[in-house]
DNA sequence: TATGAATGAGGGTTCATTCAT
DNA sequence: GATGAATGAACCCTCATTCAT
């Protein structure tokens, strides 16, 4: 039964396929069977098109990547008002970590892995999101004295942590609530502890 | 060759081999060949004495968690004053992950490789620290409103996104602080921010 | 070095080593490395094939079985007279067993590894034999007093002895037959015991 | 927790557990670790007293087969009547059988694993029983055509082959005796066919 | 005598990769 | 482009055996 042939199609199938397993289980978790398997596809195919496991692996965390760039910085562009873009932000980083546990996934595989992304993604996104906090800075929202990445630091790690977390935080605490209920009452204060941040320093 | 008979002393060198290869390459990415050559001796030992890999990798975790326990949560014990305790702490927690690296790794492994601890370490670590936390909110120096777990969330999330992306934030930055200015200033920053909640909640 | 293309060509011939030396070794006297060995053929590609060691041994089983099935019931369908179809069953079930080793000693090592045929051929062999000497029976030829499995159990436990001891008996006793002659010997003096049965009965 | 010193002792305690295993499982499928782990000693006490796994495999067989030349053969030699020795001999054999599945076992395993008895035993054993059907065979009881092999191999073939077959007899037939019920059925439609050679060739 | 630590070979199996088709 | 047969190395693990204690 050869399939017919479509390379780009074949390509984007194979890459969608290991995208989902190596964030499931990483680079030395997922096999080149594996994926010909959920894609249907036949080994050798993969290592056809990819040339072998450890290319197709930097590809995917590649295209990840590049997602990842896009889909952080990108509302931080068309802001509106200085506060509406921050809690925009806010929430949409949230969801976005939220919803896509891929993208989060393969980042930290790949950080363990030593396979971290040379590309320019990383090195655009940081600098993107430390002029976005200087930006803020210079318009008088945050103290000056606070270094860009600390803020960025502060945000990010938090809400990463707390999805790699929370579900310990429930059962161990023995919590009732939904984890939706959970993520709101987290968002809120959180939201909360910053602008008290913010507050305090504008004070001054 | 050599046929030395000290089984406490080789399984205590397996296990710091172990522990050290899993921190660096995962579960899946260390063979017990690697830790027995590593340790310098058979392959067949290490499974002699830890019965299987999955089995010796329990033991290397619950050692870890066992030694994470008492340092994150040991200096809580014996405070003094609250605002002293709270550095002291804080300062604890970020230099204990910046010196032992191993620790945090086997974590994230763990998270990744769905290996997670499921001794009771973990729970009794979340439980102290959240107790800690009701503790200084019933001092009136949190407020009341915000949950131990979004505290908690904040500064260990925080301080560990910081060593994961130091290194990227010098290299892209291209900053000229050395590793250890780069820490002290987020350590002072990030204080200085938890102040700005802490006072903020107490003005009210 | 060589790579034919020749799926069904290699199963067979895995198929037939792996037979020889189960027959000869038994399932855990046999390793896959012997087979790949005999087989001129790597260890990788017999465990493609045939999934694994458990897997193989099954079909070598299941295809020995049917043979067995074949050779043993496939006479007594085209019967002739009775006697005629006795004595052809005699003479033919004792030729299998002196010319196929492998059968037998499959179907013992399968008794004492626990591994016994758990597909439909033993059974159907068992209830056509059964079927087939109560058809004996209802024409009057054998007492109907006589359980079918006891006829069975003489006859066919008789010839497998025989096979297993003769060489014993040829040494021990110190005779001085060729095997031919001794075996010639048995199945005259045997198939004479078997009529004074029938004989014996039929009289009554 | 050294054990006492009792050297004799120890040694049957390894015997009768590897007798056991063996008998069981065979040379291949029974490991060191078993036999001391059943026998509460240690890997190394075993080899100290055997020297080695195939060295303890052949003192097993050669014990078991003192054993089975002394069981089958005992009862022969205080013969009362004719027909009650006869009728004395049958019974023990099928009791043997019947409850000594170890012994049984461990011949076919030594059949199979190519392990057979080189010692005198075995031996012994075929040219008693021969040297017996003989001199049933002088006092006239059974025909002087008939090799007293031939009489040994439908005897015992037949017995061990039913304790082979009978509960796939009852399965596969669908049989509602008990075991004990079948094993009568047999054993009197078996004496029964016997006799009935027996009478044949004395009539004549 | 007795233990059990230590070894090295070999067990079945998985795997990335190659290549004939 | 696409398949899947074929390989060989490495995987975890078991084992008989040795030997320091």
């Amino acid at each position: 039964m050869r399939k017919k042939r479509d390379a780009e199609g074949t390509k984007f199938k194979i890459l969608k396929c290991a995208e989902k397993l190596f964030a499931d289980k990483g680079f030395n978790g997922t096999s080149i069977a594996m994926i010909s398997k959920a894609s249907s596809l036949s080994d050798g195919l993969i290592l056809y098109h990819f040339k072998s496991k450890e290319n197709l692996y930097k590809l995917v965390i590649e295209r990840i990547s590049a997602h990842y760039l896009e889909v952080v910085t990108g509302p931080l562009e068309k802001e509106t008002s200085i506060e509406e873009a921050m809690k925009t932000s806010l929430i949409g980083a949230f969801n976005f970590w939220k919803n896509d546990k891929t993208c989060q996934r393969l980042n930290l595989w790949a950080y363990l892995e030593n396979k971290e992304d040379k590309s320019a993604n990383e090195a655009r996104l940081v600098e993107k999101l430390a002029a976005y906090f200087k930006s803020l800075q210079g318009k008088g929202i945050f103290s000056a004295d606070i270094h860009p990445v600390v803020f960025l630091t502060m945000i990010i790690g938090s809400i990463q942590f707390w999805f790699r977390y929370k579900k310990h935080f429930l059962k161990i605490l023995n919590l009732k609530q939904t984890g939706d209920e959970f993520d709101n009452m987290f968002l809120n204060q959180f939201a909360l502890m910053l602008q008290s941040i913010i507050y305090n320093k504008t004070e001054k």
